[in-house]
DNA sequence: GCGACTTTGTGCATGCGTTCACAAATGGAT
DNA sequence: ATCCATTTGTGAACGCATGCACAAAGTCGC
């Protein structure tokens, strides 16, 4: 299969899971999305969970926002100031930082740098983390040349393709190999996160190569459910899913003014020819 | 994948995915609203949300697994096959489908093309949602150029940044048009979507824009929380979030190992001099 | 040192979403 | 025509996350 750009239209569209959300979703989801897209994992074991998903994903946006108020000269932030930063309930910012521990200072707030201290902490942002992006074809290419990556303790360590034109060539400073090597190649170079960008009907195949070579999360580019052993954590980011649910609340909003601003009534179930359109509001 | 108001994937992030989450507003809190959470407050609509956002985000997952399914000939499927392919639970597919309508049969399962059929009004793909894409760095050329949008309903139909020497560059087909533009071209080409991939300093002033071309859903690439008026919907890909969440998992699994694979224990504050790093594991 | 004020941390209630479990409905076989 | 096997659709239980409201804790000024 060809992993490379373009994407073949017309192709096998696959399934994702829900991000968001968890996401998510992007995710979910989104989720949703936020989208902790993995079945089940029923066992017995019974992980507990310390600290709920949702608010793992808001923490990295405290830590975005904090680095940038730490930047600008910023000592001590109230859990209100940050909040609002933040675009979220002060109340619930309060509670997702107790999940880190008790830093703040009753009357005066919490102090910046040890807040980014303890939230890199629970995200193990201590040591880099190295990832290795699979597919260099239009997003592949974006992914390896974001600078948001590196920048943030991610650096890209390993470049895949099946192209053997790009073989050997740099791009973003890294040679791209073929992805028979992923495997060796994610081992040698200690790849502790894979992201695949590479069209539907590869993508499950270069996951098990990833997973053979040790990587244990997975970021997922492509439109397809993966099939994963129950110790590797999968992330979708489903960009047409995203796109869809945009699409929803676009109709959702048509519907809503169209049926006079309170869409209340209950047609469930009894009608069919839908005439143009009624999506069914439930009640 | 992290998404903000809309979702849930995520409350801020995303769950995509997501992990699916709730809408939030970029709104700031201030005390003095008696607002219960931010589901309109003002007006009496108290929009019966139809459908779980969640819902909508797996409803796309399964419009895509239906699809391929429909190209392999497939005429009939049950919600057990269904939910497989999909990677989510049965009764939840079940419900989820539950939310645009009954169209199974007992004892048979669902006629696949009219599940496409129903899944696609309620998501609103039965007519196309036209897309603008703003920024035209390495990854708004790589969305410009992503088959899979065109193909699925969501032409992109116009391209902005700020470089003078992108303008009129013709890019995936589209000619590159000045942001200053954008509240213009956005209106007169009747788009409904933008996406935002821009700097994270020009995202607040594009947003505006976008707008005010009318634009009222937006996905935003930008690692900023957009202020945006009630009725614009804004979701959120950031795609650090999503490397912070995936290394979360990787501290947390090598935590885990550490303590024994049970980490059960809640040092819930007293602790302070984490030595290495002891992220509390909750009951 | 004391009192007033500010802000954190969290118990509790609420609501949403997931999952279970089963009655209802349907096709096919006898 | 009746019975059996199958699968949908959903009421209800459960669990998690959100948001509220307040006591605890700490600062500042006098």
């Amino acid at each position: 299969m060809a992993v490379q750009r373009g994407r073949g239209r017309g192709g096998v569209p696959n399934s994702p899971a829900d991000a968001v959300t968890e996401p998510m979703p992007a995710v979910a989801t989104n989720g949703t999305n936020g989208t902790p897209g993995r079945p089940v994992a029923g066992d017995v074991r019974e992980r507990a969970r310390a600290i709920p998903e949702a608010a793992v994903a808001r923490l990295a946006v405290y830590l975005r926002v904090l680095s940038a108020m730490s930047e600008q000269g910023v000592g001590t932030i109230s859990s209100e100031e940050l909040s609002v930063a933040a675009g979220v309930n002060s109340a619930k910012l309060r509670k997702d930082l107790s999940y880190v521990g008790s830093y703040g200072t009753r009357g005066v707030g919490y102090e910046v740098s040890v807040l980014i201290e303890e939230i890199e902490r629970i995200l193990g942002l201590t040591r880099n983390q190295a990832i290795a992006v699979v597919g260099i074809g239009n997003l592949g290419h974006a992914l390896a040349n974001y600078g948001g990556f590196p920048s943030r303790g991610f650096p890209v360590v390993a470049l895949f393709d099946v192209d053997e034109d790009l073989m050997g060539v740099p791009v973003g400073g890294i040679l791209v190999n073929h992805i028979d090597e992923i495997g060796q190649v994610c081992a040698s170079r200690d790849v502790s996160i894979g992201v695949i960008c590479t069209p539907p009907p590869a993508a499950q195949a270069v996951c098990d190569r990833l997973v053979s070579g040790g990587v244990r999360c997975i970021l997922n580019f492509a439109p397809v459910v993966l099939q994963v052993p129950d110790d590797v954590e999968v992330r979708k980011v489903d960009l047409a899913v995203e796109m869809q649910i945009l699409s929803f609340h676009v109709a959702r909003r048509a519907d809503e003014v169209a049926l006079g601003r309170d869409g209340r009534d209950k047609t469930l179930n009894g009608s069919d020819v839908p005439g143009v359109d009624g999506v069914v509001v439930r009640r």
